[in-house]
DNA sequence: TTAATTTTCGACTCATCATTCGAATATTAA
DNA sequence: TTAATATTCGAATGATGAGTCGAAAATTAA
């Protein structure tokens, strides 16, 4: 009998608390400079104990995106699966990749920014990466089908929104968040249905 | 008489020599990933002849962004210039830095991504970047005032745009670029004029 | 209590660079 | 031609930081 679920939990914790303290020095000073003497220090452990729990500082940074990606898939599913029409569900996904931005800034920023400067062998946080990406292209090619978008090529709708949305999220100095209502307001005025007028 | 003219002018090859090189190591190698001992190959120089000409890393990095945006910037002045209403110029600035990132992918890609992960004391390249995002911000406002916009807070569409264009160009797997028609097109369905129909 | 097992950590190793040195080579000027 | 100046570079230097070691402390099990 090696551990006991209650270890294992407390490990879990404390995996979880180097994750934290880990974000917290990327945001502060980048990706690059962040060291894991820093991250031992943030997180409140000495540096050979966070070789105890991670094999790698690539370990490390890939254990933060697979955490997050999941996380933002689970929070997706029951907007994907509450069926209401491809438009709908489109704005209402992105409102709520919106709330987890809002909700924890530091990690969709690293989410989303990361993988451009970093590249593993593995990539675990691919599949929910791309199960997103692909339910958005999906509801982008159902809602053309169905004249609820403007006929654009996929690809290039989709292209077009994520950019838009990462500028909206991400862009600028952060000054002020903008709003869900923003965002909503915004999808709607420029996303005009067609066919609708 | 310190130096001839032709002199200073051959020191500016060798110096452009020495940023393409570096360009070119960026492209490959990321950012933090990219050495002075691979850069001085790649531009066929000693290490130590770098240092001839720059002061240090952190130099070669900040003359590439200078350059960039000075490029973008000056040709972006004509199009300004040639007054043709908010919403037309807006179009044509779009595509006129559409046109850089076809011609050079790889200075594009440094110019927008390369400020997020390093940060420098001095960055002179800012006052370009500035005067790029103060003329489309005046561009949009004018625009959302004569109606040739959508009624929306100017702060916020040129985040969108702004995110949107950077989604064409920049994002997805460059398998294939966008089309100045694509981006025309895309735009113009976009950017429905609210007053106009 | 005692022996295993788990967790912690400061100090060390080792590789990787940015940067500097000092000497060599090339160019210019007289 | 010769002295001054400009350019080049390979070989040190030194700092930094990822990852390791071996021993201690804490926890668990018997």
């Amino acid at each position: 009998m090696p551990v006991s679920k209650r270890q294992l939990e407390e490990r879990q914790v404390r995996q979880e608390r180097i994750l934290t303290g880990a974000l917290d020095v990327f945001k502060s000073k980048g990706l690059e400079g962040a060291t894991m003497d820093e991250i031992a220090t943030e997180s409140g452990f000495g540096k050979a104990t966070l070789y105890y729990y991670f094999h790698s500082k690539e370990e490390v940074f890939a254990a933060i995106l697979e955490n997050g990606w999941k996380d933002i898939w689970s929070s997706l599913e029951p907007v994907i699966a509450g069926d209401e029409g491809p438009r709908k569900t489109f704005i209402n996904v992105l409102l709520k990749i919106a709330e987890n931005a809002k909700n924890r800034p530091g990690l969709f920023e690293f989410l989303f920014n990361a993988p451009k400067v970093i590249t593993f062998g593995e990539q675990p946080w691919k599949l929910y990466q791309n199960r997103m990406y692909g339910t958005i292209q999906g509801l982008l090619e159902d809602g053309i089908k169905v004249c609820e978008f403007p006929n654009i090529n996929p690809q290039l709708l989709f292209k077009a929104m994520g950019g838009l949305f990462m500028g909206l999220v991400l862009m600028g100095d952060r000054k002020e968040p903008v709003s869900e209502k923003d965002v909503e307001d915004l999808l709607n005025q420029l996303i005009t249905n067609p066919m609708q007028k």
